[in-house]
DNA sequence: TCAATAGTGTCTGTTAGACATTATGGA
DNA sequence: TCCATAATGTCTAACAGACACTATTGA
């Protein structure tokens, strides 16, 4: 397939914002996101894990399909045609060389269709949160349930009710508590856990969490 | 983009089951999804809504990006990569010459790629038909509850409480009553309804029904 | 009249959200 | 000690699901 690209979204959270991995323009070159020409002879899924991981370091752990992106927007490879897939990386992550965290609100500099594929990509996380592991995939293997909350509020863009956050996810078995305990300045240090779904998928009522594999 | 189709992915309500449009096959060529070649010059999303209007005859009432698929499945068109688009159109339509529906567990005649493409592009119809009106464009524009119930228990695969479903329709105000009553042989006549969303986006809490455009 | 389907009213168990309180560290 | 944050207990309103009942037609 000529003329078109693949893109990546790749979302992290950075403080209390939620940022975009970007790659700086270089003067003449416009900042964009991390992009490659499609190659038609290659299966698209290992396409896009090659994306991610070529661009991040490591192999993602969560990945999916955004879109694809056309309709006479500009893009920065001038095809016509853009496949969009969008991961996500641990809080911390670094930026890899050349990139850096742009956060969701400062991205004008980005060309119109990339600005598109953005808002889509958010979109699909959302979509996907309540039954598939991303925002876990955006802290470390271990994390308090402040943590994993924040991750929430980040990506909803709305404040969710404390007990209520870990009431539900308790009973529903997403995760499983460590031994360990986290100090972090004044108040009481956080008990540390981890993502460790159990097998049930029962409820069929409420929505939130049905979180599996 | 050479090499590269267009796929639509047509459901209706037939009977008690959810069937999808399908051509058939003609002694050498394989029953099929309708297909077309991607135009690498038009805008995507009209080619989309084009192919469903060719193959329909009218316009979608609603069409969505299903994805691209390829990763080695074959495909009729024999190229490597296939963009999906998922609509749906008012029970009781007919299929056009050369196509009929065929029933979702009678699809083995087809492809694998286009057979992987069914079961996202119903994925895609389970995941927004609770924010889009999916559901009211597989009914004539006016239905009875009853109607809309069993369309939706036709979609997600499951039984629904009739009180319930109501009760979540009505406290929505997604429908609006019309005069109309409809007589079908025994049992009392059912009032009709039409689609008529009012404007509040409230609630936050629910997750059924946030229905709105 | 019976059968069949539409539509309602009431009860109950579950749960989201509010609020208050306790727990446990650092400053 | 005070402050900040974690974690928990209790109450209440909302609501899904169950069930039973009424309503209205055709046979």
């Amino acid at each position: 397939m000529r003329n078109s690209s693949l893109d990546l979204i790749c979302f992290a959270a950075t403080g209390r914002k939620l940022s975009v991995l970007v790659r700086r323009g270089s003067g003449r070159t416009r900042d964009a996101l991390p992009w490659t020409n499609l190659d038609t002879r290659s299966p698209l899924s290992s396409q896009g894990t090659r994306l991610a991981k070529d661009t991040t370091g490591k192999n993602p752990g969560w990945i999916a399909q955004a879109g694809v992106f056309g309709d006479g927007l500009k893009h920065p490879s001038d095809g016509t045609l853009s496949i969009a897939f969008v991961t996500v990386v641990p809080r911390g992550t670094d930026a890899p060389e050349g990139y850096e965290w742009r956060q969701m609100n400062k991205l004008s500099v980005l060309g119109a269709r990339q600005k598109a594929m953005v808002e889509a990509a958010l979109d699909v996380v959302r979509d996907r949160m309540d039954r598939e592991p991303v925002a876990f995939k955006m802290l470390p293997a271990t994390f308090s349930l402040t943590d994993l909350q924040d991750i929430y509020e980040l990506l909803l863009e709305r404040f969710l009710h404390k007990a209520s956050f870990r009431r539900s996810l308790l009973s529903a078995s997403v995760v499983s508590s460590t031994k360990e305990w986290r100090s972090e300045g004044r108040g009481r240090p956080a008990q540390l856990y981890r993502y460790n779904p159990s097998k049930r998928r029962k409820s069929r009522r409420m929505v939130r969490f049905e979180l599996l594999s």
